[in-house]
DNA sequence: GAGAATGAAAC
DNA sequence: GTTTCATTCTC
């Protein structure tokens, strides 16, 4: 634990060196930096991790326990290669300096809570490290460019000119037609030189994986990616025999899954508050409590694990571990001095939590009688144990810092079960609210306010879903079962978050303060410890009930009024909520700016503050512990957003719609502010092997030029941007030349031997597309005389529409070529549009879905070739080419795939049965549908007419053809 | 963030 | 056989 710190300190140090800040090799020869902060791809990996927080918090506690040791457990395999990230920067030394370049700017603002916590425990070694984290997951060295990119990124700035109107996926297809049309030997210079560039960049970073992103830590990784394990070690060593839990990412198996490495990072407000418990008992000095915990908790990782799930599944499974590990812990430890442990055992710990909780309010506050609660309490044996195992001399004291840490955790756990006690127990709110109040007392007396803050950040997650899991159980809990109770809870869970989140920018600008959200309003802006108090205060009451009505209180009234509606309500709004949120940020980028940013600014203020406000406090517990402390309540964020993930998953179906999914649970994620925790730890955990990525390119990087290349290629933009440090100005200048020397190197062809190889092509094409077409005509041509009647209805449907359309396309494609006004724009035209027959029919490379798509909609187009005449008249009437153009002038939304534009038109333009004959309705279908798909919104409304009925068509199609 | 392309690597 | 991610940059 000591050791970290130092460490922490020595990156500090290197930055100012000139050294990326992720990129830095530590003195111990560890390399930090590198590891993709986050990649849409860890939504898999989280949702995997999300069950271990059982085993991660005993991990966690184990390795708080025992000194952090830097050991790069699972994790090690992947090393340096390890998944670049999708925003990674390409590793450059002329990047090192880079501040503002992180790959997500949201994530640091999102990581306001997360990081607010961490600081809270651990306030300068946590502050280093996310630091680190965050500057270290920016910069990862990026997979190198392919030829055809290489080619793209040459030749873009063409096809934009030539093509003004186009948007940039236009242009891409349009240099995947040079692409195409280039010669072999034209391209294979190209090709030569990614594969430079790949060996340079492979050389550099010899562990370099290309795409880890299942991450099964399948690296084999090279020496230096022993780079920093920190906080993955702890769990490491505890955790030896787990496989390499996070990769798992089967999310069928994830409920089973559960036990691997206890990532620290992925701990979340349960960990913490385990954490704090058991800090409370080695505080007082008691190992053999601590042991006895972890024992524990080791021992039900498997029992947690496998803990039937609910639908929300994962939440409830971490908090029942967590919770279930803790009465496992307290029960056991409490079976001596308990009198009733038989009672206990039947009982569920939160249970017995709950009743401590509200048997200890009245005792407290009616003077009943403190035995019955030590008796049912586990909590309060719990604390009990804590104390004496301190050997308090004076059990007041004694049982004022045990109690501090147990009996939060104890809240925290009743939280939960507050619910079900309340329900079997009929126990009023009002006990409930009486109760905090003591307990308020006693955390404040309590002398670790490390815990108190700890707790104060889970509770802020926990104070929500348990508020959430009580408000709904309270309204619900007889109409629904369990399960439908716990999922709700979820769901409110989940959408208090969002709430909160909104409560808070909310309450920046507005006003609605009720009670409760004065509170929230007050963590964020007030002094931490008043905000501590606040949580505290919140959570010891375990009034959440009432701070729930605060957050929502137009859900409140619904819920109120009727439960059942309520429940209703709440998926309702929670789907509106991430439907919104996309809609949010396209139509109000100021409103999720704002949310953003507020919450930055809350983050920051503490992080900074922290420290410096309670330097005592921390420093009464070693940093070591907080520093290891992963940002809080991961589990809490990890449950949603694993919800989440699972909700967005079910709706996704085709890659693409996965890809739209992942993006729109990135946005929730971010909005929420959980995904900044869970990426910060995940990362963290990857970033071991990236660190030596970085490392790697350190080293070898600047010397090789083609580190530069890299750089320069991908980066000159955001070298711009980025301002690098005068330190290395001059060297960086320099490789920054060589880079563009060897990039410009590159043949550049202008658009005009395109259009000259556009009328070779066709021949070239032809023979490939030929062979193809052929076959699959044959193919077809089974089914073309049924399906032929139905895609003519259909054609006939849209061809008057068409024809109008046609006009004036043409009117528009003359106008273009009067003003091009060469025999060029004609033949670039037509190899624009003829390319993209042979591109269909050129072999399909990459990724199969791709190819699948392709393949779909290239029997059409293949089919199409099979009509020669058909080519000819396209070429000759610019049928295609005009509307292509015409698209690209109202052209943003034109995503349709151009063999539909090509087919409607080729359809219209010709007489359709003939072109019919050719078509699969399948395919049609399948087009028509993608286009549906593709179009976005903002389709012009001339357009949506169109659309409507191609949509409707697209489904009478597969219909008739089914 | 999605997407448009190709391609290389990983799975 | 399937997925990622690399490039660019508009939407």
């Amino acid at each position: 634990m000591t050791e970290r710190k130092p460490k922490t300190q020595r990156i500090r140090m290197k930055e100012p060196w000139g050294m990326s800040r992720s990129g830095v090799t530590l003195c111990n020869g560890e390399q930090i930096g590198c590891a993709g902060r986050r990649s849409l791809s860890h939504d898999k990996e989280i949702k995997i991790e999300l069950p271990f927080c059982s085993s991660i918090c005993l991990s966690w506690c184990i390795v708080m326990k025992g000194s952090v040791k830097n050991k790069d457990h699972s994790t090690d395999g992947e090393g340096a290669g390890k998944r670049p990230k999708r925003k990674c920067l390409q590793w450059h030394p002329l990047l090192a300096n880079k501040i503002l370049d992180f790959s997500e700017e949201d994530e640091e603002e999102e990581d306001e809570e997360d990081i607010d916590k961490v600081q809270l425990l651990d306030g300068d070694g946590l502050e280093n490290d996310e630091t680190e984290d965050n500057d270290s997951s920016e910069q990862r060295a990026r997979r190198p460019m392919n030829a055809f990119l290489l080619f793209c990124k040459r030749h873009r700035s063409l096809v934009r000119q030539e093509h003004p109107r186009l948007d940039n996926r236009g242009a891409t297809k349009i240099l995947a037609d040079w692409w195409a049309y280039l010669d072999p030997n034209e391209k294979q210079k190209y090709t030569d030189m990614a594969k430079e560039y790949k060996d340079a960049f492979m050389k550099a970073n010899p562990g370099y994986k290309w795409c880890p992103t299942t991450n099964k830590p399948v690296k084999a990784h090279s020496p230096t990616v022993t780079t920093r394990k920190k906080l993955w070690s702890f769990s490491s060593e505890t955790v030896k025999d787990v496989p390499s839990p996070k990769k798992v990412p089967q999310e069928d198996e994830m409920p089973q899954l559960n036990f691997s490495i206890a990532d620290p990072t992925q701990m979340g407000g349960l960990s913490m508050l385990l954490l704090a418990g058991e800090h409370a008992l080695t505080a007082h000095g008691d190992h053999a409590v601590t042991e006895r915990v972890e024992h524990l908790l080791s021992d039900h990782e498997v029992s947690s694990g496998i803990c039937p799930l609910t639908e929300s599944g994962f939440p409830q499974e971490n908090r029942d571990t967590s919770l279930f590990q803790f009465d496992e812990i307290s029960s056991s430890t409490s079976h001596s001095d308990d009198p009733a442990p038989a009672e206990q055992s039947e009982k569920s710990t939160l249970f017995q939590f709950a009743e401590i909780s509200s048997d200890t309010s009245q005792t407290q506050i009616n003077c009943v009688d403190p035995a019955k609660c030590c008796g049912n309490s586990s909590l309060f044996q719990l604390a009990e144990i804590s104390s004496s195992s301190s050997h308090s001399d004076s059990s007041a004291s004694a049982k004022q810092c045990g109690t501090s840490a147990l009996f939060q955790l104890a809240e925290m756990c009743e939280a939960s079960e507050a619910v079900k006690i309340e329900i079997s127990r009929n126990v009023d709110t009002d006990d409930l609210v009486r109760t905090p109040v003591s307990i308020k007392e006693e955390i404040e007396s309590s002398s670790e306010d490390l815990i108190s803050r700890n707790l104060n950040d889970s509770s802020h997650i926990c104070e929500k879903a348990e508020t959430n899991n009580i408000k709904t159980k309270k309204h619900k809990a007889h109409t629904l079962e369990p399960i439908d109770a716990e999922l709700l809870g979820l769901l409110k869970r989940e959408k208090l978050k969002k709430k909160k989140k909104k409560n808070k920018s909310d309450h920046d600008a507005a006003e609605k303060a009720s009670p409760k959200k004065t509170c929230k309003k007050r963590q964020s802006s007030e002094s931490d410890i008043e905000s501590v108090m606040y949580t505290i205060e919140a959570v010891a009451k375990g009034d959440w009930g009432i701070e729930q009505i605060p957050i929502s209180p137009s859900k409140k009234a619904r819920i109120s009024t009727s439960p059942k509606h309520s429940i209703f309500d709440l998926k309702s709004a929670k789907k509106k909520v991430k439907s919104k949120e996309k809609k949010m940020q396209k139509d109000k980028p100021s409103d999720s700016t704002k949310e953003l940013s507020a919450p930055e600014h809350i983050i920051t203020a503490p992080i900074i503050d922290l420290p410096s406000e309670t330097p005592e406090s921390v420093k009464s517990e070693p940093p070591s512990p907080t520093e290891e402390l992963p940002p809080m309540c991961l589990p809490e964020m990890l449950k949603t957003e694993d919800f989440n993930s699972n909700k967005k998953t079910e709706t996704c179906g085709s890659r693409k719609s996965e890809r739209s999914c992942k993006g729109a649970l990135y946005k929730t994620l971010v909005s929420e502010g959980m995904l900044t925790s869970l990426r910060a730890n995940v990362d963290r955990g990857k970033r071991n092997s990236g660190k030596g990525c970085l490392s790697d390119h350190e080293g070898c990087w600047n010397e090789d030029s083609w580190a530069f290349n890299q750089t320069g290629t991908t980066g000159s933009k955001k070298l711009k941007k980025t301002k690098p440090k005068e330190e290395s100005t001059l060297g960086l200048a320099k490789l920054e030349e060589e880079f563009e020397k060897k990039f410009n190197s590159l043949p550049q062809y202008s658009p005009v031997t395109f259009d000259r190889k556009n009328a070779s092509l066709p021949r070239k094409k032809k023979k490939t597309g030929n062979g193809i077409a052929e076959p699959q005509k044959a193919n077809k041509g089974v089914f073309q005389p049924q399906k032929k009647t139905f895609f003519h209805k259909i054609v006939n449907k849209y061809k008057h529409k068409k024809d109008k359309q046609i006009i004036s396309d043409k009117a528009i494609a003359e106008e273009k070529n009067n003003r091009e006004n060469s025999p060029r724009a004609n033949n670039f035209v037509s190899a624009s549009s003829i390319p993209e027959f042979t591109a269909i029919q050129e072999p399909l490379v990459g990724s199969q879905k791709r190819k699948a798509r392709k393949t779909k909609i290239t029997h059409l187009v293949r089919s199409m070739d099979g009509q020669t005449s058909l080519k000819g008249q396209i070429s000759d009437e610019k049928p295609l080419s005009s509307i292509c153009e015409e698209e690209g002038s109202c052209r943003g939304e034109l995503l349709i795939s151009r063999e539909t534009e090509v087919e409607q038109n080729n359809s219209i333009a010709q007489d359709m049965p003939a072109v019919s004959a050719f078509f699969s309705l399948a395919a049609l279908a399948e087009v028509a549908a993608m286009e549906n798909a593709h179009r976005s919104p903002r389709g012009s409304l001339s357009r949506d007419g169109q659309k409507k009925e191609m949509s409707q068509a697209a489904v009478l199609i597969s219909c008739a053809d089914q």
